[in-house]
RNA sequence: GGAGAGAUGGCUGAGUGGCUGAAAGCGAUCGCCUGCUAAGCGAUUGUACGCCCCAAAAGGUGUACCGGGGGUUCGAAUCCCCCUCUCUCCGCCA
């Protein structure tokens, strides 16, 4: 959500940078709505002065013993008048809320101008890529052969995009997990929070996945309750409504979590392998900083994603989303893009975003100036720490041999109980 | 799932229709006092939105907020209805 009054006040700034996001978006409906609002306020507001004035008069009158059956009759109008006009408000604030929760963030003025993928500058790249003696082969024929991934058995315990991870891939899956929620406690000074996997609507609302991408959830039934599409949900909204000291900032969470999204939308997209499930596991990095720090800590956040890779000589670039590939809630992203030999590709393995004060505006998540005693919005960032499952992607077809063993990499020693290849059982 | 008790400011806790944005205490901040510390004295101490002023900040002013939503009333923290959450007991359960 964007401040309104800065909207109100710099409408036609806005309206350039929405649309070099490429979205349309009904500006000088806001504004009228706005105006509006402000209008139908300011009225029931002096009305309501005028009844707590008069209404005290009656009070005293009645305790005095005087007659107050005139006033009171013409308070009787003015209430009613008062509830029309509360009506009225209601209807534009409900109005006005919907619009503005449909407007997306503004691109930080760093973020290049484009519309889509191809337009995202690569801002460093790391690592060789490995050279195979025979034809690396893609994770989900690696996993079936060593019998560690079966994708049928996830279909048919649950449905598509569903997999059963067996014996060391089950393991594999695990260590990594724990090496990176060790490696960003002990390293990095995240603290590890367990949260919750179902998050209500305020939840999903404060982060901006409601309410205009609801079809990308999956929703209890006969409940509030939605499954976390990412940790960044219950780990932002561990804050909601809350002001924070300044000396407390900037804080920093890490958690585990499943992650669970409907993905519609993507019929055909990535149908093979682990890439793109309904349910996966996830490292997720939360950071709540002062404004004039967040983009210092955005390229710590992104850096300490790197690290993990680096650490499990994983080769990687980074890229920078351009105005069109930006998320809705976003100022600015990185997307760190692993290696992916048997794809013979890049892809998207962490995401890290600045969303300056966009989540906290619509949280309500604050903090008090040490100095002023003045109340702020925090900016809000998170990022992946990282996708395990596609983690398990990168191992598997980065440390793949020909005889179809596959190498477990170093640092992951320690959390594989000896394992150091992964074979055929 | 059943029965009961609750939800008020940073915290504890008063408050059953008007003079209560909210007593009192604690905490915090600033000042005074004081060899130091403690004690004592005084002042200040919520958030959001609107309007005025304004380069901005500060300031002024109005409105709302006593878990959330609705209702009664000239007027609601206070009365009525619905919901949520917390606590206690019983049942069930990893």
């Amino acid at each position: 959500m964007l401040d309104i009054r800065f909207v109100r006040e710099n409408i036609d700034l806005v309206r350039m940078k929405l649309e070099e996001r490429g979205d349309a978006v009904d500006l000088d409906r806001f504004v009228a709505m706005d105006k509006t609002r402000r209008d139908i306020l300011q009225e029931v507001e002096s009305l309501r002065s005028e009844r707590n004035t008069v209404s005290k008069e009656i009070g005293v009158r009645k305790k005095n013993g005087q007659d107050a059956s005139d006033i009171i009759a013409r308070m009787g109008t003015v209430s009613l008048r008062i509830k029309e006009l509360d009506e009225s408000l209601k209807e534009t604030e409900t109005e006005l809320g919907a619009l503005t929760m449909t407007i997306p963030n503004i691109p930080h003025e760093s973020v290049v101008c484009g519309t889509g993928e191809e337009d995202n500058p690569v801002m460093r790249q790391w690592g060789e890529t490995p050279h195979f003696a025979f034809e690396p082969k893609p994770h989900w024929d690696i996993g079936e052969d060593l019998n560690i991934l079966d994708f049928a058995a996830g279909a048919k315990i649950t449905g598509a995009r569903f997999t059963l991870y067996r014996g060391a891939g089950a393991l594999l899956e695990r260590a990594l997990t724990n090496f990176m929620l060790d490696l960003h406690t002990t390293k990095h000074g995240y603290t590890e929070v367990f949260t919750p996997f179902m998050v209500n609507s305020d939840s999903m609302t404060g982060t901006g996945q409601l309410p205009k991408f609801e079809e990308d959830l999956f929703k209890v039934r006969g409940t509030d309750y939605f499954l976390i599409p990412t940790a960044e949900v219950p780990v932002t909204n561990i804050h909601r409504d809350d002001i924070l000291e300044e000396k407390d900032l900037p804080l920093f969470y890490v958690a585990y979590s499943a992650c669970f999204r409907a993905e519609a939308g993507s019929y055909g997209k990535d149908t093979r392998g682990l890439i793109r499930q309904h349910q996966f596991n996830k490292v997720e990095m939360v950071k709540f900083a002062r404004p004039e720090e967040s983009y210092e800590e955005l390229e710590k956040l992104t850096d300490n994603a790197e690290e993990i890779l680096r650490k499990l000589g994983i080769p990687f670039r980074t890229v920078c989303l351009c105005t069109g590939d930006l998320g809705f809630s976003s100022a600015k992203t990185y997307d760190v893009e692993a290696w992916m030999p048997g794809q013979d590709a890049y892809r998207e393995i962490s995401s890290c975003s600045n969303f300056e004060s966009f989540q906290a505006r619509r949280a309500g998540i604050r903090f008090r100036r040490g100095e002023s005693g003045k109340v702020e919005y925090v900016h809000t960032l998170n990022g992946s720490g990282l996708a395990v499952g596609r983690t398990v992607v990168a191992v598997l077809e980065n440390y793949q041999q020909e005889d179809g063993s596959v190498i477990v990499p170093e640092a992951l020693k320690p959390y594989m109980n000896g394992v150091d290849r992964i074979v055929r059982k």
